[in-house]
DNA sequence: GAGTGTGAATGTATTCACAGCA
DNA sequence: TGCTGTGAATACATTCACACTC
């Protein structure tokens, strides 16, 4: 293994050789060159990635794909269950309640709150809904580890708090607004608004196209 | 403006700017480093990223909210409509459809397209869905600019031969395939499942800590 | 005086190219 | 011989610090 750190975006490129991984038998093996084909990069970036968190493959012969997956799957910390709480049950919570690739990642949404009394005490993909003022107990009773934050930016701060003050100590932010929470808690802010606000100008490419580009 | 050309991240910076110039009054001024603080980055870089595409603020004065406003959304092409075909009316085709921020920023999905029976000739969200076959002719007659697909991977790249096929410049994929378009098709693939898997790898933050860490 | 605009300095990530092992 | 693992070279992005303008 190497001693250098890896780079910021490695764990986005490692879930993708994953992605891939998990389409292979296996017992068979594969190269860095022909891994790299499949998601559209290079031989050596392959190898750096899985080099800076240990040497998976064999010299001369590639890697196996069985161990390599899991491999992967170590290192993005998805062996792991994680129970979570979900806050704000509107568009986007509702969404990702339904959304079938958290319980396969080991994502577990136990229970979900949201202020609204016409949801409060119904469910949402079998997950019940309670009011935010049962947090506290709710979540030390379950044995939650992570909040999510899907309520609109005004109350999201409100939320941390709430979940702070309920012992969570790590938090995913699905909400535009910049949160603040005391040092110990992790904080992962997941922004898909503006991904898709930059798409124009991707689309564009060049500066001095847009406008001129496609719309025509 | 600067002859050094923006890095690849100004976009998704420049959309956070954005954000909050939009809940700020038009005639208001604002200084980079007030800007800096609403998103959590520094002055520097506010100006920096501004400076990649122009001039638009005045020394000792700071930057007028709506004039700077306008600039970015000329930038990220928010002012021009495009007209959108959606390729698969499932999950995440159905949640776009009805994801009301696209309107907001011209990104106007004109037709939907699935090869489900029971889904062709009705309307999500007031969007007709028809059957591919007529890709090319609805297309053609719509005007449309940019096609954004949304079936599973194994029929992505089908998908994508079709759009081409029917004239399409402008490719969004959602699905987890690596397509192959014709050089002059711009194409742009959006990831939003890797984001969600990395979470955990992130939350941990460091690889020592993974496993070690938070689900106790 | 206050705050922008921007080269120059630093830091981070990617690519190269080859030594080393099966 | 084939393919990994990795330091060294290059390219890219961020931060610094200050000249310049209102």
């Amino acid at each position: 293994m190497s001693k250098e750190k890896p780079p910021e975006s490695a764990a986005l490129r490692l879930s993708l050789y994953l992605r891939h991984l998990r389409t292979m038998q296996g017992d068979g093996k594969i190269s860095s060159a022909e891994l790299a084909r499949m998601v559209g990069t290079s031989g050596a970036r392959v190898r750096k990635d899985l080099s800076y968190f240990g040497q998976f493959g064999t010299r001369g012969r590639g890697y196996v794909v069985g161990d390599l997956r899991g491999q992967i799957i170590d290192i993005l910390g998805l062996n792991q269950e994680w129970k979570i709480a979900l806050v704000g049950v509107g568009k986007l919570g509702t969404a990702l309640l339904r959304y079938p690739g958290f319980r396969r990642n080991g994502f577990h949404i136990t229970v979900a709150f949201d202020v609204n009394p016409e949801l409060v005490e119904r469910e949402v993909a079998g997950i019940e809904i309670r009011h935010p003022y049962q947090m506290p107990k709710t979540i030390r009773a379950l044995g939650i580890h992570m909040g999510m934050i899907t309520v609109p930016a005004e109350s999201a701060q409100e939320s941390a708090d709430l979940l702070v003050l309920s012992g969570i100590r790590a938090i995913l932010n699905f909400s535009p607004a910049r949160l603040v929470v005391p040092a110990p808690v992790r904080l992962k802010n997941v922004d898909f608004t503006s991904q898709l606000e930059i798409i124009p100008y991707h689309i564009a490419e060049t500066v001095a196209l847009t406008g001129s580009m496609l719309p025509r």
